[in-house]
RNA sequence: GCACCCGUAGCUCAGCUGGAUAGAGCGCUGCCCUCCGAAGGCAGAGGCCAAAGGUUCGAAUCCUUUCGGGUGCGCCA
C-alpha cells in the first residue's frame, strides 16, 4: 500500500471527471502530475502539481483547475482539506484517521509493507565485485560487493525478478601469473629459495595453495618446463582463489546466485558467434584508431586491427576486439558475456564496477545496445575509492609492505552488519571515508548505532511490555484504538511511516540504495524524537503501567517502526539489534 | 587534448520525474538535564547550491560555456 499513488489515484480520477463534464480539456496527459511530501510540513500532508502542470496544454489558469480539484478532493473523506497556494500547487491535509490506517496496515503486513509490484516481474540481472581471481578481496571490492547485494535486494523488494551474478576474469593473462606465484609457492614447499619476480604475486595466501599442489602431485612438476604444469596449477589456483572469494563474500553475507566463467567462453565459439552477430549488423571492420590526442604513448605506431563500431551506439572511438597477434583483447569476452546474458531472457542489466573501470561504460553500453538492437537497457553503476582511517589519521596501505586491507580485516574488526550499513551511506559514485573507530561509536553522528538504537529500544520495550503481561503480537496492536495517536511526535513518526513504499520505488529506480539508509536513519530520528519527548509528556510513553489498552495503542506505532526499520535493513543486508552492548 | 564522475552551511554529506522560504549530523552560541525512557535534550546563528548564460509558470536539479577536483584514454583484464 502507496498512499502517495492512492492519492494520486484520487486526483487522476477527479481530473477524468473535470474533463466529462467539461471543467478540463479532453487529451490531456497526466503523466506529469504528482503527489508527494511537501517539503515544508506547515503546508500540510502532501501536495500535487497537477495545475500547473496541466494549465499550459489546457490553456487555462492554475489556479483556476487547482481551486475546481480542491472542490472535488476535498468530498474525498481522507481529506480534510485542499487549498491552493503559491503558484498554483494543491496542498492536501489528511484525516489523522488516515495515519491511524496505515500503523495498522504496516503491522498487518509486516515486512511486505513497502513492497512493490514497480518491476513487474522483470528479470534483471545485476552483476557484481567479479573481482580477479587471483587473491583476497580487498575494501574497494568489498564497498561493491555490498552495494550490488544491497541493489539486488532492493530490485527484489520492489517487484524485480533478480539474480545476482559474478563475472570470473579467470581467461586472461592475470589467471597465468597466479599460476606462476603459485608455482613458486610449490617450489618453495619443495624447500627451493624462490624471488617473486615478473609480477608474481608474493602474498602469503598462497603458500597453503603451494603446499596443496605439492601434496597433490608429489614433485612431478618440479625442474619441468612450464607447458607441463601451466595448465594444470591454473585451474587449481583459480579454483582455490574463488573458494577464498566465496568465503570471504560469506563474511559479508553475499550470496551469487550464478558465477560466470570467463574461460568457458574460449574454445566454445561463444565469442566468435558474439562477434559473428555484431559483424551481422555491419558493425565489426578492420581499421586504423587515430592515436589519443594531447597524449600519445611513445610506442605509438598506427596499427590494422579489428575494431568494433561502437561509435555507431554512443561510443566516442571505435574499440579494438583482437590483439595485434589475433588474439582477443578483453573487450571480446566480456561483449560474449554480455551476449549470453542477453540471450538468457534479461529484460535489465546491471553492471556494477570500480570507478577505475569509469572508461568502460560507453563501450559496454554500446555493445549491449547494439547485441540486443536497443532492447535491452543496461545500467553501469560505478563504485567510488573507500578511503581508510584509524582514529581520524588516513590508513596507508602498500601492497609491498603487506599491509594492504582486506574484506576480511574489515569484516573482522567491525562486523559484517556494520561494514555493511557504512558502505550504503554514501551515495556509489561519492568518495567513502570509513574510519574503523568513528564505525563503531555509539552516538547520533554515526548512522549505524542510531538506526540500531531505535530498533533496540523498541524490541526493549516490546520486551518490557511482555513482563508487564500486556500482549504485544502484531495482531493484538493493529486492533488497538489508534484514536489517540495525535501527538506531532507520533503524526511525524507516522508520517515518516507512509513515506516508505514510495521510497522504496524512488530508490529502486534510481538504482541508488543507500536511500533506503539515509530513509532509516531519518525514521530512527523521529522515533528517538517521540522517545524524547516522553519525558517530558509521560502519556506519549510507550509503556503505561496497569493500562494494557493504552500501552497497546501506544507500543503499536512503534512495534510498526520496528517493522518498517528491520525490512529496511533487511534491504541492506543488516541485521536488527534486538538489544545493544 | 578527449570522455565520464564530482563541486550544496566552517567540516562531512543528503536533496525525489524540474516544485513553494535548499535539509541533516558534526562544530559554534544559549538554555535545560545529571531523581536512568538522558550511551543526553531543546532552541538559535550559519547558504550568491563553483561562475556566467540559456530553456519555462518554476532550476541545486535540464542545456551551453568557463573555473576547480577525481578517474580513465590501441596490443592490461
Amino acid at each position: 500500500m502507496n498512499l502517495f499513488a492512492d492519492i494520486r489515484a484520487t486526483v487522476l480520477d477527479s481530473l477524468a471527471a473535470m474533463q466529462q463534464e467539461g471543467d478540463l480539456p479532453g487529451g490531456l496527459d497526466f503523466a506529469n502530475v504528482t503527489v508527494e511530501p511537501p517539503r515544508d510540513p506547515g503546508h500540510g500532508d502532501m501536495a500535487t502539481n497537477a495545475a500547473m502542470v496541466l494549465a499550459k496544454p489546457a490553456g487555462l489558469k492554475p489556479r483556476d483547475i487547482a481551486e475546481a480539484l480542491a472542490d472535488r478532493l476535498a468530498a474525498d473523506d481522507r481529506i480534510t482539506s485542499a487549498e491552493v497556494a503559491g503558484p498554483g500547487f494543491l496542498n492536501l491535509r489528511l484525516d489523522p484517521a488516515v495515519w491511524a490506517d496505515i500503523v495498522r496496515t504496516v503491522l498487518q503486513s509486516g515486512p511486505q509493507y513497502g513492497r512493490s509490484a514497480m518491476g513487474r516481474g522483470l528479470k534483471v540481472n545485476v552483476e557484481y565485485v567479479s573481482a580477479n581471481p587471483t587473491g583476497p578481496l580487498h575494501v574497494g571490492h568489498t564497498r561493491g560487493a555490498v552495494f550490488g547485494d544491497a541493489l539486488a535486494s532492493l530490485l527484489d523488494y520492489a517487484g524485480y525478478e533478480v539474480t545476482r551474478e559474478y563475472y570470473i576474469n579467470d581467461g586472461g593473462a592475470q589467471v597465468d601469473v597466479l599460476a606462476r606465484s603459485v608455482y613458486l609457492r610449490y617450489l618453495e614447499a619443495h624447500g627451493h629459495e624462490v624471488t617473486f619476480e615478473g609480477g608474481t604475486y608474493p602474498g602469503d595466501y598462497l603458500i597453503s595453495v603451494g603446499e596443496a599442489l605439492k601434496s597433490k602431485v608429489g614433485d612431478a612438476y618440479v625442474d619441468q618446463p612450464e607447458e607441463v604444469w601451466l595448465d594444470d596449477v591454473r585451474e587449481m589456483a583459480t579454483e582455490a582463489m574463488m573458494e577464498l572469494i566465496r568465503v570471504d563474500l560469506g563474511l559479508l553475507g553475499v550470496q551469487m546466485d550464478h558465477f560466470f566463467s570467463e574461460k568457458a567462453l574460449y574454445g566454445t565459439g561463444r565469442i566468435e558467434a558474439a562477434i559473428d552477430s555484431l559483424s551481422d549488423k555491419g558493425l565489426i571492420y578492420q581499421g586504423t584508431l587515430e592515436p589519443p590526442k594531447g597524449k600519445v604513448p611513445e610506442d605509438w605506431e598506427p596499427r590494422e586491427q579489428t575494431l568494433f563500431r561502437s561509435t555507431e551506439h554512443g561510443d566516442d572511438v571505435d574499440r579494438p576486439i583482437r590483439k595485434s597477434d589475433g588474439s582477443w583483447t578483453y573487450f571480446a569476452p566480456d561483449i560474449a558475456y554480455h551476449y549470453d546474458k542477453i540471450s538468457r531472457g534479461y529484460d535489465l542489466l546491471i553492471d556494477v564496477f570500480g570507478a577505475d573501470h569509469g572508461g568502460y561504460v560507453k563501450r559496454m553500453k554500446a555493445a549491449v545496445s547494439a547485441l540486443s538492437d536497443g532492447r535491452v537497457p543496461v545500467d553501469i553503476k560505478l563504485c567510488q575509492l573507500v578511503k581508510l582511517f584509524k582514529d581520524g589519521e588516513p590508513f596507508k596501505m602498500s601492497k609491498r609492505a603487506g599491509t594492504f586491507i582486506t574484506l576480511r580485516d574489515v569484516v573482522e574488526e567491525v562486523g559484517p552488519d556494520v561494514t555493511r550499513f557504512v558502505m550504503l551511506t554514501r551515495k556509489n559514485d561519492a568518495p567513502l571515508d570509513f574510519d574503523f573507530d568513528k564505525v563503531l561509536e555509539q552516538s547520533r553522528e554515526n548512522p549505524v548505532f542510531y538506526v540500531q538504537y531505535a530498533h533496540a529500544r523498541i524490541a526493549s520495550v516490546l520486551r518490557k511490555a511482555g513482563e508487564a503481561g500486556i500482549a504485544h503480537d502484531d495482531a493484538t496492536l493493529a486492533a488497538a484504538d489508534l484514536s489517540g495517536m495525535t501527538d506531532e511526535a507520533e503524526q511525524s513518526v507516522a508520517k515518516k511511516l507512509t513515506e516508505w513504499p514510495r521510497l522504496v520505488e524512488i530508490a529502486a529506480r534510481t538504482n541508488e540504495p543507500h536511500r533506503v539508509a539515509f530513509y532509516l536513519y531519518e525514521l530512527a530520528g523521529d522515533l528517538h524524537t517521540l522517545w524524547n519527548r516522553g519525558n517530558d509528556k509521560p502519556e506519549l510513553r510507550f509503556l503505561h503501567e496497569g493500562d494494557a489498552a493504552l500501552s497497546q495503542s501506544k507500543l503499536a506505532l512503534a512495534r510498526a517502526v520496528a517493522v518498517v526499520i528491520s525490512a529496511g535493513l533487511a534491504i541492506l543486508g543488516v541485521t536488527p539489534a534486538e538489544e545493544l552492548r
